[in-house]
Formats: C-alpha cells, structure tokens, sequence
DNA sequence: AATGAATGAGACTTCATTCAT
DNA sequence: CATGAATGAAGTCTCATTCAT
C-alpha cells in the first residue's frame, strides 16, 4: 500500500530543505565550484543520486539556494517598516544585519563569495543585484531623512561598513570582536555621532 | 650557438613572470576553481608543459600568485611611513587603497575570493592573514594617536569601509561612484569630520 | 470488499498488457537503449515499481515485448493458408505486409532496430531468427510451386523488398508513395510479371 | 625539444583516425546508444581523456563518424558516371552496393541502424536523408531512360531490395547467398529481365 | 496491487599532471 | 627551454533497480 499523498509531499520537502541547507553550507565554505555534489550527499546523509531526484543539476540546486538566501535576507528587514524615526531605523538596520551576520554565517559567507565569483550564474547576479539595490536604495532615502549632506555617498559608505564588517568577521570570526564593533557603530550613527555631518 | 647563463636566467624570468601575471588576472576573474591551467596557458601564449616547468602544481602556482599579490599591496602602504601627521596618514591610505582598487581590479577580486574561500588553500590563510594583521595593528596604532575613544572598532570599522567599497565597486564597477565616495570618505576622515569621535 | 481471485487476475493481464504495448510503442519509437523504464511507466499512467511488479528487469520486458511481436507477425500470415493459389498468395502476402507497416509503424521499426542491435538481447536474435526463417522458407515453397528458375534467391530478393520498403517508409513515411509501390509490387509479382522468369 | 608542427600533425591524424574507424565499427555493431565512450577507448587502446582530446562529446564524435560514411558512400558511385548504357548502370550499381555491403559489414550496419534511430542526431538525419535522395534520384532517371511504366515506384523497389538484402546480409551473414543473390539480381534488371516491365 | 523515494553502478566529461621528443 | 599528446582521477548526471509503506 503507497504512502498518502499527504506523506509523500512530507518526505520531498524535507529531502528538499536538508539538500537546500546542506548546499547553502557548503557553498558558502568552499564555494560554488570547489563543492562537489557527492560533497552535499555526503554532508547530507543521502546518495549523489537522490540529488537530482529533486534537482535537474547543480546549477538549478544553487539557484534554489539561491531564493532561499533572498528570503531569509528578507528577514534582516522584516520588522524595518513599523519603525518611523529614522535614527532608530538606523540602529536597527545595523543590529539587524550584524546579528544575522553572527548567527548565520555560512549563509553570508555565501552571499559574499557569489557576490564575486560573477560568471557562477546569471541567477546569483540577478538575485544579488536585487537585493543589493533595493537595500541601498532604503538607505539614500534614510540618510536624506536624516538631511546628510551627500546621501548617496553616505549610503555607500554605510553600505559598505557592513558589507565590510561581515567579510572581515568570516575570515576570522574567532578572533573578531563583533560585539564592541556593533556598539561602536550604533554610536556612530546615533543623532550624536551623525551631527557633524549636516 | 647556444645561449648564455645569463639569457636562460633572463628568459626563466621573464616566463615566470608572464605565468603568474596571467594567473593573477584569471584567478581574479573567474576564481581558483574555475580556472584550469589550460586558460592560463592559452592566455599566456604558452603550452601547459611549459607552466609545469615552472610551477610543479596548480596550488604551488598560486602559492606564487599570492606572494607576488602580497609584494603588490605593500605597494599600497609604500610611502606612508614618510608621512607623520596621522590625519595625513589616513587620507593617504584611503586615497592609495581605493585608487588600487580602481586600477587593479583583478587583483582585489582576487583578494577578496580568496578571503572567502577558506578550503582553497592554507597559503592563502596565511598570507592574507599576515596583511590584514598588519594592516589593522597599523589602523589601530593610527588611531590611538589621533586619540579616539575606541582605536580597536575605530580601526575594524575604518577598514570595514575600504574592504565593503572594494567588493561593492568590484561588484558593479561600471556605475559605482568610486570618486565621490573616496572624497567623502576623505572628509569624514578628515580633523573636521573626526571631531566628534573624541 | 476484497476483490475475487477472478478480478485480482484480470487486473494483472490488463495492466501487464499495458505495460507491453507502452514499452512496443517506445521502445520503437525511440529505440532500447533511448527508452527508460521512467518513460514507459510515465506513458503507461503508471509507477515505476509496478512496473517491476510485472517484469523482473528491463530485459524481461523486452523479452515479453518480443513474444508479442511475434504474435502479431503472425497475424500478417492469418488467413494465408486458406489461399490455394500461389500467385494469389503472393498477392496476400505483398498486401498483408505493406498495410501492416503502413498501420503498425512503431511495431515494424522496433522489428527493424532489433534485428541491427545485435548486442541488445539474445532473445530477440531468436525470436526474430524464427520468424525470417519461417517466411523465407514459405517463400522459397511458393517461388517453387510457381516455377521459377531460383527460388531460393527470389525469396530472398521479394522478402528484401518487402523489408526495405518498411525501413524507407518508417524513415520518411510522410512523403513515401507506400500506395503506388505496394500496386507496381502486386503487378510485378502477379501472373503477368513473373512470366519471364520462369 | 618539442615535435615539428609536421609530426604533431601526423600523430593527431593517426589517432584521430583509429577513433573514428573504432567508433564506427561499434556504433555500427551495438548502435549509438548502446556503445560508450569507454568502450570505444578501450576498443581502439586508448584513455577516455584522449577521446575527448579530438572529439568534444560523443555526440560530436559520431558527427565525424557520419562525415567519414558519406564519404564511403560516395565510393559505391564512383565510376557510375563513366558508364552510358543505363543497364550497364544498373549492373554496376548492383554489383558495387552488394560489394561494398560485403566488404563493409560494420559501416552498413551503422547506416541502417541510424536510418532507424530518428532521434539519434540531426546530423545523421541530415546527411543519410541527403544521400537517400540522391540515390533515388539517380535511380528514378535511370528507370526513366530505360522507358519502364512507373519509373518512381520501379526506383523505390530497386533500392528497397539493396536495402533490404542489406539488413538481411548484415542479420546473418553466415548463411545469406549473398553472391548468389547478387547474380540473380543482375538477371533480374538485365535486359532481358526487365523486358516486360515496358 | 501500487507508489515513489532512495540507491549505486556506470555513463559522459573535465582537467591537473606526466612525458616523449 | 618548450611542446602538446596522453593519462587517470574526479566531477556531473542518468537510470535500472530496490524497498518501506
């Protein structure tokens, strides 16, 4: 007697997300091109050949990755709208981001080296440079907000701070003192810190 | 008639060169793993042969690219120890490090690849390793003399920006505001903009 | 309400006969070695495990796909061994065969594949060896009955005929003028056409 | 010190004319699908890499394979065209396509088991079907000039009973009267033969 | 009787590396 | 010093087959 239906989709989707996860991990580690699929199955627990059970290829494995990282970057947002003084907005933009630094790693560790490896996938540009655009775009409105004098610049800059921060805390995240950076960085971009820059 | 001692030395030379220079520019443009040897030899204008004379492996060659790579950002310090005021100090490398990346975009990318992908190579740990090391004992020696609250995040958070801005403007080079942001990032560096850090 | 005896076994016929003719009609199609078990379940409406439910492997289906076709190469003789006439065999025999490639194209060129795959199965080297060689011989009584000079070698050229026009109308039946030739074959092998060869 | 330009040359020629003639013989003996590129590496003394050093994939080497046939059967009609007299034709025709049939067993094979394997390649389709076309064309004229009823249809059955005695040789050639055959044909479209078919 | 998730052998293909010349 | 033919290990991918349910 087959499974139901109910159980079938059961056990596909979580084959699924433990791939998706375990690849996420792994391209974020040693990268696209020096993870081998029998890499993921082995991590994963499964055959090279229950791989492409539920991908056609690699290729389409990391785009699946892919659009997983865009939704869980979404999440370093969520929460941002409801917030309507702008400094405060600031603040937790920078929280937010620096936690999801430290608590996801593989995941950013992923999206910084995707970021440059530009001929891995069309896909992997297109997601990025979405996501990348739409964040600086939030911030140039912030810091016009605010009444900086060149908000684009300034959003780079903060942008870049970031970015930044986060490549540094994955190449040596023993060592890296994530914490007072935040706190100094918080300070920075309170009213106070920011008043010289009218 | 044979050729000297002193034309194979200069023939030796000027291949080895020619293969790291060409490895350098690969690397940096499609990553370690998506560049074979045969690229290199091609671009060269060499055989693959020929680049096994040189290099006894893959890994050894990029052995050399990195240390060539390491001579190449100490070109970016050069000169800085001439110069006493820190606020100069620090104009001088925001200018020196951002026109580098300007003009030696291979190269950072380069940087930054490999800084991400931990697997690809211990030599890679360790010399990146020794530079950043270097490049934050200076940061943070700079800072405690212009007398900032915090020298240590003050110097993360400093370097955090030129690193962020280099994958940024590497990202998308073609509408990146790489002058504009230079001269504000001069300007926040500079006595006036720093005065509210004490 | 458990299913009688009687309703589990047709069950079973109906769908092993399903399975059969799926697999004759794919496996013609595109061909053993291009057809996978995948494909025949898909087509069938059915699971791969059923599939082995019925057939131990892929090479018992095929075994089984055979027999079939056997079976139905006989139905291009039914009926012939109620003709006296020989010339009239003849005629049954060219008209048989030319509307049976005409309405079972997938049968004839699977029948034609097998016999040039030599390596696919044993089974069809023997089951197709009985058939040839029961036509040929069939043919050689008729040549001989009618009186012509070499019947063995007449056999041999009608029965090439009839085989080459099936692999040229499977190549390009859109444009084969099956019609015309099958009425020239029935002239040439009619009382008339054959009187010089005596 | 490296090969002249001249030997390289020589040595690609060489293998790449083993691969080839290897492939051919097993493409021709198990079919496309059926025969690997480790078979063939193994079949002609090489490594697999070696294959791929001459031929980008499989699918490009039996492109080569199809080139290297129409050229072979380009052999059988050599000569044809110094021939006037269209039953002088005819005979030569007979005799050349049985010859080459009996000499080149493996490369009629191919052919025939191509013609039947539609979803192979295009190129196949491409280049048999050219051939086909002009085959029967020169056949349709020549029938023509002879003045027989149905010169299109006459043309068909001509090439049906080369094509088929083909198939049938190449099934069993132990046992097929191929010579005698052969002789039997020339009577048949001899002029005498043919002297009713006006 | 029936399902489809899971496996593993083997196919195609790439590429670092060797070596005869 | 220099070449490129040749190898073989490893990577991507397919598919016949098994098995828990």
């Amino acid at each position: 007697m087959p499974r139901t239906e109910e159980q079938y989709k059961e056990i596909r989707e979580k084959s699924r997300n433990l791939i998706i996860q375990t690849a996420l991990k792994l391209f974020g580690q040693k990268g696209y091109h020096g993870t081998s699929i029998a890499d993921i199955a082995k991590a994963a627990g499964i055959s090279k050949g229950l791989a492409y059970n539920y991908f056609n290829s690699k290729s389409d494995l990391i785009e699946e990755v892919l659009k997983q990282l865009e939704v869980e970057i979404a999440q370093v947002f969520f929460g941002i709208g409801e917030i309507t003084d702008p400094y405060k907005k600031l603040k937790f933009f920078i929280e937010s981001t620096i936690n999801s630094i430290r608590d996801n790693e593989e995941f950013w560790s992923l999206y910084f080296g995707l970021s440059l490896q530009k001929d891995v996938l069309d896909t992997s540009k297109i997601i990025l440079g979405k996501v990348i655009e739409q964040t600086f775009g939030l911030l140039e409105l912030l810091f016009e907000e605010i009444g900086v004098d060149n908000p684009v610049e300034e959003a780079r800059i903060f942008g870049a701070i970031l970015d930044g921060i986060g490549i540094h805390f994955i190449y040596d995240k023993e060592n890296y003192p994530l914490e007072e950076v935040k706190e100094k960085l918080i300070k920075k971009y309170s009213p106070e810190g920011l008043s010289n820059l009218s």
